[in-house]
DNA sequence: TATGAATGAGGTTTCATTCAT
DNA sequence: AATGAATGAAACCTCATTCAT
């Protein structure tokens, strides 16, 4: 019939999104810079998105997803709790290391009054597996009495905290990496 | 051309950014809109602050040097370690329980790249008595090797997130710092 | 290239028109809009229509003609002038009432510069037998000497009026109607 | 204390918005267009009306009243009820044929959907005086039990005509006016 | 010094029209 | 012939900053 709406323009926006975002912050990210940084149309943008706020939430909600899966990827079956709880933090920290942009745009998306709350449950939504893992490690530690959501945004809060610490120097990585494992273990495990 | 003398229209500026940014968002927040919300005439503001951009900086960095200082004050001059880290830590969290509208303007201000370089190190800089304090507490911890700036990020990352669980959830604010005390001070001393 | 069959389509397409102006007033009659309530694609409305200029064009065109058709329709071949004009005047009218979308669109395209001196022309020249009426109704009225074309503008406009208000208000439409014809008529015959 | 907002800028917003309407359309009257007109900056415009939509109600308020008062102005305090009527007739076509840009404008926007109820109300209460005096004017006439609202609109439908005509030919402007008024005169007092 | 009017670049979004399928 | 994705030129409006008073 007509060239069909394609899946790779959608993506080729969000990924030229991501990288705007990071590089030249939130709030110089037009509509116009997101579309030619994608190669695309000013008008295009429009026609798979219907606004720039909801550009931004797809690109949250996204982002998101892939930092979660990427952190439960691979997780073997058996195993300890903290070697599970280990390869968890690993993955999750190599993730943010290979894709320093989009930790970036996700550190600015986090803030903005744009991402709605619908957004944000979205999310919640999609960490269930790691929110399981860590009610289990948290059982004979300090917080093993506070809400899981908030234990879940402790450990977050560490994690992106180390990432960006990494991101910036390369070369003490994995200390860094080794050194923030062993501290939050502690905040889960006592 | 010189500094214009009053101080009070200066700190009024301040607040009225810093009500704007908390209630409305760092995007809504126009010079005007600040301005109006100062009661003073839009071209005044800028008799105080040559931009936007150093009126945000500037607003940075006071925000982060009360928070600092309202953390340190009337710390006692002895007593073991972890109570003092205990009493920073209880000031801290109080500060921010007294003023979460300074809180969450911070919290905007922190990510944009609007805050320069410079204003970041101006607030490391004054920052050197809880850095002390947070050296000689993780002597026998996780964190030992690690650079001390890298570990002030984290037990501000913890600190953070358990301010912003606070506010919006005032009840549970007593067992949230005491679980988080706890948490952080594994951090820290193991 | 020439011209495509589907009489169906292109009628579809200007009864599209004249429902979507009438509802959602000329400025928001978009011609995906239009397409969309034709239940055709966007770009087969150009297939039909050179521009969009030229569909409300034609549109126009073919809604005076059919008030046109409709006010002399079943005109007996006999009678007095008088009883003639009522004649026209009840149809005119009856059509207005029956087709209140077509007569807001109509109204709505009255004034728009859309609407080519070439349109205005062809009108005129369809309503050669509303012209001929008018022409032998006023010999002995205050308008005996002025340009026919005027003395028909000026009757439309009483028309026109009384449509609008009696669409607008559909309970008085009887006494509208017969009192505004006598009004038309002295403005005719004195 | 600062530059005045200044009356003159904003009738000459106005003025402009005229010349623009009325030879390029309400269509192409883009806020640019009518700011370059004016000889004012794009973002002074916003300063005077809050958006285009203020712009043209306010537009067409002030049109419609200054036809009004144009028609009434003058008016004899005794003499026939015909003197007066007639006296209104030649003012109010006086000022359109004055203002062909005002009355062309006038014409455009009274049928766009921009205009608000509340707009169509205030012209509505500033044509009391020209109410009243067709009021009394009808009393013998055709229309002497229809609704005043509904008189004053063929009387207006019929002036409009009369204007538009008489200024797309001047030359026989007097004999169009004195024609249609007899024939307006009818239409009241039969 | 203080005011707020003035500026104009830039932002988001719409839409008539073209073009690949 | 038919579709609807693609385009990019406007359109309206905001806002940091300057400037006349």
């Amino acid at each position: 019939m007509s060239r069909p709406r394609s899946d790779q323009r959608r993506t080729g926006i969000l990924d030229a999104a991501t990288r705007v975002i990071a590089s030249r912050g939130l709030g110089a990210a037009a509509t116009a810079a997101i579309a030619k940084e994608a190669g695309v149309s000013n008008g295009s943008l429009f026609l798979y998105f219907e606004s720039k706020s909801t550009l931004l939430n797809e690109l949250y909600v996204q982002l998101k997803a892939e930092v979660g899966d990427a952190a439960m990827a691979d997780m073997p079956d058996q195993g300890s709790t903290r070697d599970l709880v280990r390869h968890m933090w690993k993955r999750w920290l190599r993730w943010a290391t290979s894709n320093p942009e989009k930790r970036r745009t996700l550190a600015q998306l986090e803030v903005t009054d744009e991402i709605s709350l619908e957004s944000h449950e979205l999310v919640r939504d999609g960490q269930r597996l790691m929110s399981e893992l860590i009610e289990r490690s948290r059982a004979g530690g300090p917080m093993k009495d506070e809400p899981v959501s908030f234990v879940l945004l402790v450990v977050g809060a560490i994690a992106d905290t180390t990432m960006d610490v990494m991101i910036r120097d390369p070369d003490g990585a994995d200390a860094r990496s080794d050194a923030a494992f062993e501290a939050m273990w502690r905040v889960l495990a006592g």
